[in-house]
DNA sequence: ATCGTTGTCAACCGATTGGTTGAAGAAGGG
DNA sequence: CCCTTCTTCAACCAATCGGTTGACAACGAT
C-alpha cells in the first residue's frame, strides 16, 4: 500500500479517542481483542472494529494463538506518522530561525549605526 | 480546549490528503486561501474548510492584513501529536528491548549447557 | 457610492463512520 | 461429535465528512 493511503489511514486511526487509547495500552502489552474490549462499556464487536482499523492502518499486527488472536503495537507505523509530521515542524521552524535572524540582523544594523551596545539579551 | 479533543482534531485534520498538502505547502511559506486553493481542482470554498479544520485543529492561524487572511502553520500543534506518538512508541520499543534482553538471556543460559557453538547465524 | 477581490456561510448530496444487534466461523476441550 | 470460547461478518441507523452551488460579508480601489 502506497505511503499515502497509510498516512490517511494511520491518522484518521488516531483521530478516535477510543482507538488511542487501544494504542496507550497496547504499547503495554499485547492483549486479545477481549481483553481490550474490557474496560469499555461498549459492545465488543465494536471493539472488533476499532481494532480491525488499527490494523488496516498498519499500527496493530495480529498473530494466531488457538483461538486467541493477541494483538500487537506495530511500531513502524508510529515512525512513519512522526516521520511526516516531523519533517514539516522541522521546516517551519528552520522558517522562523530565518525570521529571527533576519530580524536580529536588522537589529544589528542598527547597532551598526549606534555601535555601542551588543547582544540585547 | 483539552489536549484529547486537539488531538482528537489534528489526527483527523491530517487524515485527509489534501490537508496533509496544505500543511506541506505552508511550512514552506504562509498563504492566503486563494494562493491554497489554486494548484487543486476543487472549489475555492471546498479548500476553505479545509483550513477551517487545520485551524480548529490547532495546526493553523490566520492574521489580518487588510482584505488578505493569511494563513500560517502553527508548529506547537505538531509538538502535541509527535509528543503523543513517541511516548508510545517509546514505550513498545523498550519493550521490545526488553523481550530481545530476555531471549538473548535464554541463548546464554543454552550456552551455559552447551558451551560450544555459538551464534548459529 | 459602487465595484472587484477575498473569503465565509448555508443548504444540500452521497459516502463514510461509529455504534447497535444477530448470526456465523474457527479452534480447542469434553 | 457437540459445546464453549473468542472473534468476525452482515445489516442497519444516526451522525459526520468532503464536496457542490449560491448568497453574502468585509475590505480596498476607483
Amino acid at each position: 500500500m502506497g505511503d499515502t493511503q497509510l498516512l490517511d489511514r494511520a491518522f484518521a486511526a488516531l483521530a478516535d479517542p477510543t482507538r488511542r487509547d487501544l494504542v496507550a495500552r497496547l504499547a503495554v502489552a499485547d492483549a486479545t481483542v477481549g481483553e481490550l474490549a474490557e474496560p469499555y462499556d461498549v459492545s465488543f464487536q465494536a471493539i472488533s472494529k476499532h481494532v480491525k482499523v488499527l490494523e488496516e492502518a498498519g499500527l496493530v499486527t495480529r498473530s494466531r494463538d488457538a483461538q486467541r488472536r493477541p494483538v500487537h503495537l506495530n511500531a513502524e507505523a508510529l515512525d512513519l506518522m512522526t516521520g511526516w509530521i516531523e519533517r514539516y515542524r522541522r521546516e517551519v521552524e528552520a522558517r522562523y530561525r530565518r525570521l529571527d535572524d533576519l530580524l536580529a540582523r536588522a537589529a544589528g544594523d542598527d547597532e551598526d549605526r549606534r555601535p555601542d551596545k551588543e547582544q540585547a539579551s
